[in-house]
DNA sequence: ATAGGGTTAG
C-alpha cells in the first residue's frame, strides 16, 4: 500500500469531519478498511469524537475493534478518546471497561471517566474517583474541578454548585469560562437571576476569560430571567454573534409572544449569512404552540421541511404540548399521528404530554395505549412518565393502577406523593389520602403547599371535617407553609358541606386574603345544599359583582330559588341575566366509549341515534331499581312543573343515558365508565347506585369535579 | 501529531 494512498484517505476523512459531515466521514472508514489503508491516530481520534457528538455507538465499536486489531490501545489519546466516546453514548461500563484495562493512565484519563460519570449524573462515582485520582503522580486540575461542577450543575443542587467552586479556589485555582458556565446553569435552573447578575459582574471585574460560550450564557439567563431588552443589547454588543445566541434571543421573544420581532430576527439571521438549524425553528415553533396559534406552529413544520430539514422530536413534542396545554387534546393525539407517520420516534418528554392529554379527556382507552407505548420503548422508569402515569390514571378512571404504577417507583419523588394523594381525594377517598401521607411523611418527604391541596381535597371530599381543619392548621405551625387561596377554599367547601356554614362564614371573615370568586361559590354551593337563602344571597352579590358573565352563578341561584319555590325570584334573575346579556350555561354532556366509538349524549345537541332503544332500556331499569329502593329525588329539578313531569325530567340526565348506553352494548363483566362535564346530581348519584347493584356492574362516573365508583349498590 | 471540561429548542 503506497504511502499516498493512506494519505488520502486520512485527508478525505478529516475534511469530511470539518465540514461536519460525520456520516460520510464514518462510511470512508469503513470503505478505507476494504482497501486496508491505515488511518493514523489523529483520524481516528477526530473519529470517535465523531461518533461521541453524534451518538454512532456501533460506529464507535467498529472504531474500536480497528484500535485493538491494530493494537493501537497503548496510544494514550485513542483509549481516552474511546473511553470519551463510550460515555457520551450513554455507556458508562463499557467507558469504565476501556478506563481499567489500561496500563497507564493520564491525567486526561482520570477527567475523561470522570466527566463520563458526572455528566450522566452519577455524582458519587465520580466523587469517589475523583479522591482516588489524588496521588503523588496525579492531582485534580481545572479541568477535574469543572468535570464535578458541570455534573452538578446538570443533577445536584444549587448549594453544592456553590460549595465545589469554593474549593475549587481554595485548592488554588481561578474559576475559567467553562466554571462560570456551570454556575450560570444552575443560576438559571433555580431562578436566582440576582446572583447570575452579580456572577456578570463578576466576570468582567476579574477580567476572566469572556469568550462566546460565557457571553451566550449571559444572554440566555437574561432571557430566561424575562429581561430581554437587557438580553437584547448584551446579543447587539457581542463580538462574534453565534447561532445559539441567536437561538437563545428568538426563543425569549417567541415565548412571550412576540412573534414579529422573532421573526424579524430570524430574517436578520439569515441575512447575515447564518442559516437557521433545528433549535432555531424550534424555538420558534415552541412559542406558537405554547401560544395556542395552531396555524403558525404547523406552518414552521412545513418551514423546517422546506429548509430541508427533518422535524425531530422536539418539533413534535412541541407541537404535542402546546396542543395539551391549550386543551386541544384531541390535536395532541392528531399530531402523535403524524410525528409517527414522519418516523420520529417519541421520547419519554413525547408521552408526559400525550399523557396529559390522556388525563384532559379523561380517556382510559387512549392512556392505556400510551402507557404501553411507553413500556415498550423503556419509559416508564422515568420518573417524570411514572409520574404523569399516576395522574393520567387517577383523572381517567382507574385509581387502582395509579396505585400500582405508584408502588413500582423506585425513587419517589414528592411530585409522585402529590399526584398519588390528589389521586384519592378525586376519588372521595380522604382516609387513604390521610394514610399516604403519613407514610410519605414518615419516609422523611418533606410536604409543600401542593401536598396540601390534595390532602385538603381528601378531606373534602370525604367530609373528614376534624382531620382537615387540624392538617389546615399544621399547614402553618409545623410546615410554615402560607396557605393560599385555594386551600382556603377547600375549608370553606368542607364547612359548608358539612351545613357548618356560620363556620363558613365567619372562617371567610378571618382569612387574611382576600375572598375569590372560588371562595364565594364554595360558599354558595354550601348554601344551596343546606337551602340557606340569607346566605347564598350575601354570596351570590360577591359573586355577581367580581364575575358578572358567569352563568353558573345566576343557575345556582335560580336553583336554590326553584327549591323554595320562589318562582317571581327566579324570574328576577331571568331577566337580570338577558339585561347583563350573559352567554348561557355551558352545554352539559356525558360521554361514553363503547368498542372504538365514542358516544355523547347532549342536553341540548341532537339526540343519540338509538335514543327511543336507550329510554326503553332506562325505564325498564327504573322500574326495577324503584324495588330495590331508589326514589326519584324530585329537588334535583328546577323547573316550575308538577312532580309527575319532573321524574320524566330526571330521566333525561344525560349521565342516565349513557351509562344505560354503556350496559346495552357492553355484554362482558368489564365496568361501564362514563364522564360528564359537570356534576353529576343527587338523584342520578343514587340512580347509579341502585343500578350497580341491579346490574351488578361496576359504573365509574367522572364528573367535573371528582370520581365516583358504584358497586353492588355503594 | 492526536485527548479531558462549555452555549440554544420540548
Amino acid at each position: 500500500m503506497p504511502y499516498w494512498e493512506d494519505f488520502l484517505w486520512n485527508t478525505i476523512i478529516m475534511v469530511n469531519l470539518k465540514k461536519q459531515r460525520w456520516m460520510n466521514a464514518l462510511q470512508m472508514f469503513r470503505n478505507m478498511q476494504f482497501s486496508f489503508a491505515k488511518v493514523t491516530g489523529g483520524t481516528i481520534v477526530k473519529l470517535l469524537q465523531a461518533c461521541g457528538k453524534v451518538g454512532a455507538l456501533n460506529e464507535g465499536k467498529q472504531i474500536h475493534g480497528y484500535v485493538l486489531r491494530c493494537r493501537l490501545e497503548s496510544n494514550l489519546s485513542i483509549s481516552n478518546s474511546l473511553i470519551s466516546m463510550y460515555s457520551r453514548n450513554d455507556r458508562i461500563e463499557l467507558a469504565r471497561r476501556v478506563f481499567d484495562s489500561m496500563e497507564k493512565h493520564s491525567i486526561s484519563s482520570w477527567n475523561s471517566i470522570i466527566s463520563g460519570y458526572a455528566a450522566l449524573g452519577d455524582l458519587d462515582d465520580a466523587k469517589n474517583l475523583f479522591n482516588k485520582m489524588e496521588s503523588p503522580n496525579f492531582k485534580p486540575d481545572i479541568i477535574t474541578w469543572n468535570c464535578l461542577l458541570s455534573g452538578h450543575s446538570l443533577y445536584g443542587s444549587y448549594e453544592t454548585v456553590l460549595t465545589i467552586l469554593q474549593r475549587l479556589q481554595g485548592a488554588g485555582f481561578k474559576p475559567d469560562s467553562c466554571s462560570v458556565m456551570s454556575v450560570l446553569r444552575a443560576i438559571i435552573e433555580v431562578g436566582f437571576f440576582n446572583f447570575g447578575k452579580e456572577i456578570h459582574g463578576y466576570v468582567i471585574r476579574n477580567k476572566l476569560d469572556y469568550d462566546v460560550y460565557v457571553e451566550t450564557s449571559l444572554v440566555d439567563m437574561y432571557v430566561k430571567n424575562d429581561c430581554l431588552k437587557k438580553a437584547h443589547t448584551m446579543f447587539h454588543n457581542m463580538k462574534n454573534k453565534n447561532i445559539v445566541a441567536w437561538n437563545s434571543l428568538i426563543s425569549g421573544y417567541s415565548f412571550k409572544g412576540l412573534f414579529q420581532v422573532a421573526e424579524t430576527l430570524l430574517k436578520e439571521m439569515e441575512k447575515e449569512g447564518n442559516k437557521p438549524d433545528l433549535a432555531t425553528w424550534n424555538s420558534l415553533l415552541s412559542g406558537y404552540s405554547i401560544r395556542g396559534h395552531k396555524e403558525e406552529a404547523l406552518s414552521v413544520i412545513h418551514r423546517i421541511k422546506r429548509s430541508g430539514s427533518t422535524p425531530n422530536v422536539v418539533s413534535w413534542t412541541s407541537m404535542i404540548s402546546g396542543s395539551t396545554q391549550n386543551e386541544n387534546y384531541r390535536d395532541a393525539l392528531e399530531f402523535f399521528i403524524q410525528m409517527q407517520a414522519d418516523n420520529i420516534k417519541p421520547n419519554s418528554a413525547t408521552m408526559c404530554s400525550l399523557l396529559q392529554a390522556c388525563a384532559g379527556l379523561a380517556s382510559l382507552k387512549k392512556g392505556e395505549e400510551i402507557h404501553c407505548h411507553s413500556v415498550r420503548l423503556g419509559f416508564v422508569d422515568d420518573i417524570y412518565v411514572a409520574t404523569t402515569l399516576i395522574d393520567m390514571y387517577s383523572n381517567a378512571g382507574n385509581l387502582k393502577m395509579a396505585h400500582i404504577v405508584f408502588r413500582k417507583i423506585q425513587s419517589k419523588t414528592l411530585a409522585s406523593w402529590n399526584c398519588m394523594i390528589m389521586g384519592y381525594a378525586i376519588y372521595g377517598k380522604g382516609e387513604e389520602a390521610i394514610i399516604l401521607f403519613a407514610e410519605m411523611c414518615q419516609m422523611g418527604i418533606r410536604p409543600d403547599a401542593i401536598t396540601f391541596t390534595a390532602l385538603l381535597s381528601g378531606c373534602k371530599n370525604s367530609g373528614l371535617i376534624e382531620e382537615g381543619w387540624n392538617y389546615f392548621d399544621s399547614m402553618k405551625k409545623e410546615y410554615n407553609i402560607n396557605p393560599t387561596i385555594e386551600h382556603y377554599c377547600c375549608m370553606v367547601d368542607l364547612l359548608g358541606r358539612a351545613g357548618y356554614l356560620d363556620e363558613a362564614w365567619d372562617f371567610i371573615q378571618m382569612m387574611p386574603l382576600k375572598p375569590d370568586a372560588s371562595i364565594w361559590g364554595a360558599l354558595l354551593i354550601s348554601c344551596r345544599i343546606h337551602k340557606n337563602i340569607e346566605l347564598a344571597e350575601t354570596a351570590a352579590r360577591n359573586l355577581f359583582e367580581l364575575e358578572p358573565y358567569n352563568s353558573a352563578n345566576y343557575v345556582l341561584m335560580m336553583n336554590l330559588y326553584s327549591t323554595l319555590n320562589r318562582w317571581e325570584d327566579v324570574e328576577r334573575l331571568k331577566d337580570l341575566t338577558t339585561v347583563l346579556s350573559v352567554k348561557s350555561q355551558q352545554p352539559v354532556w356525558s360521554w361514553t366509549q363503547v368498542n372504538q366509538t365514542i358516544h355523547i349524549f347532549s342536553a341540548e345537541g341532537k339526540p343519540h341515534t338509538d335514543e327511543g332503544e336507550i329510554y326503553f332500556e332506562l325505564y325498564k331499569l327504573v322500574s326495577e331499581i324503584r324495588k330495590l329502593g331508589y326514589q326519584p329525588d324530585i329537588d334535583c329539578v328546577y323547573q316550575n312543573i308538577d312532580d309527575n313531569e319532573k321524574e320524566k325530567v330526571l330521566l333525561s340526565h344525560t349521565e342516565k343515558l349513557a351509562i344505560t348506553y354503556g350496559l346495552m352494548k357492553t355484554k362482558s363483566q368489564a365496568p361501564v365508565r362514563v364522564i360528564k362535564n359537570t356534576r353529576i346530581c343527587h338523584d342520578c348519584h343514587q340512580a347509579a347506585k341502585y343500578i350497580s347493584l341491579a346490574q351488578s356492574r361496576e359504573i365509574f362516573l367522572k364528573d367535573g369535579v371528582r370520581f365516583h365508583h358504584f358497586r353492588g349498590g355503594d
